[in-house]
DNA sequence: GCGTTTTTTTGACTTACGTCAAAAATGATG
DNA sequence: CATCATTTTTGACGTAAGTCAAAAAAACGC
């Protein structure tokens, strides 16, 4: 799933757009364990994978917690800073060599204003991530850390693959012990 | 706060709109104890609490759990169903007598094709809502049940006024027996 | 004001998961 | 392929908060 492609499922874009969108939106490789946004700067972009994995950690206790995957066909920032334009409080890291699409915060603010149909998909996709929270939310406060594994391992499989022990772990709110444990008896 | 100043505290509100807002928009008077919201059912408005104080919740394995609170000068629905469509999980009730404001989906599905300047509201608020969530999640993974009462303390006291303790406790993410301990250490 | 229902408190006991530490397995590198 | 670093597993023990149950306090209806 490219870009535009993944735009025209949430509204029509025109030729002008579309060619307005490429012209803003910028193509970028990175290398594995490369990290795209460190915390403490602002994240002032867009990404979309294209290909590849990414992963968005804090630390907190001085542990890390994997806080979302963005794998193809996903976009990725750091949520709170690029709304808010103030610190990210998340770091970005490439877990595969990955190839991005990149937008700049003031490019699609530009977008909005002029193609104000485009507020839409803002709308949409912010919806969508909304939901998903809540639905994160519920999974981490009321099911069992081996319902989330098992979920995990239904929904997703493909990211047990790319992701290693300690990112999945914290990505379920548990530690590695504890997942280490729940694998070993099946 | 009523409606049409929060909207213009956030875009724009021309004449034309405001006079047809006022027209898709509804008042409600609810009783205190009243249901607004029963699970099961599709949750088609988005209330704006003009005076008094809702209450969302929704069973997880029989015990009621609290959701969210929306007091005066802030919207209220069931996100999910509202977005959606799907049946509601959560059930929406009155904790005092309120006057709302109440506006049907399709009404706003409609301002938003008629004003598209409005959909910069729907995101907007969509955001902000997300931001909260957010850090809803964070605190409740994160932090103690004592430190979340005592944030909840300082940052929203007349929230506890309104409400009882089991709505605090499962709202912060704890049993009511574990509140009540937390209260009599001060 | 008195009895009834609802809400809050207190107590004894349980539990899922965390912590700390060390061993085993895996994987990268010259 | 031997070495060193990283990742995963295993073990012993700790703990914050949950559960169940019953008493105390507050709120409500008549």
């Amino acid at each position: 799933m490219d870009f535009i492609h993944y735009l025209e499922s949430v509204i029509k874009v025109s030729g002008i757009l579309k060619e307005e969108l490429h012209k803003l939106t910028k193509e970028r490789i990175v290398k594995k364990g490369q990290l795209i946004i460190r915390n403490g700067d602002r994240c002032a972009d867009l990404f979309f994978v294209e290909q590849g994995l990414l992963r968005g950690y804090y630390y907190n206790d001085d542990k890390e917690i994997t806080n979302w995957f963005a794998q193809e066909g996903e976009f990725a920032t750091c949520f709170y800073s690029f709304i808010s334009k103030a610190a990210s409080y998340e770091n970005i890291e490439a877990l595969d060599d990955s190839r991005l699409l990149q937008l700049p915060y003031c490019s699609l603010q530009d977008v909005y204003i002029r193609y104000p149909e485009t507020e839409r998909i803002g709308r949409v996709l912010t919806e969508s991530y909304y939901i998903k929270l809540e639905e994160r939310l519920l999974s981490l406060r009321f099911t069992t850390a081996k319902e989330r594994y098992d979920n995990l391992l239904v929904k997703n499989p493909a990211l047990l693959q790319g992701a290693q022990l300690g990112h999945i772990a914290s990505y379920l709110g548990i530690t590695q012990e504890t997942l280490s444990r729940i694998r070993a008896k099946h």
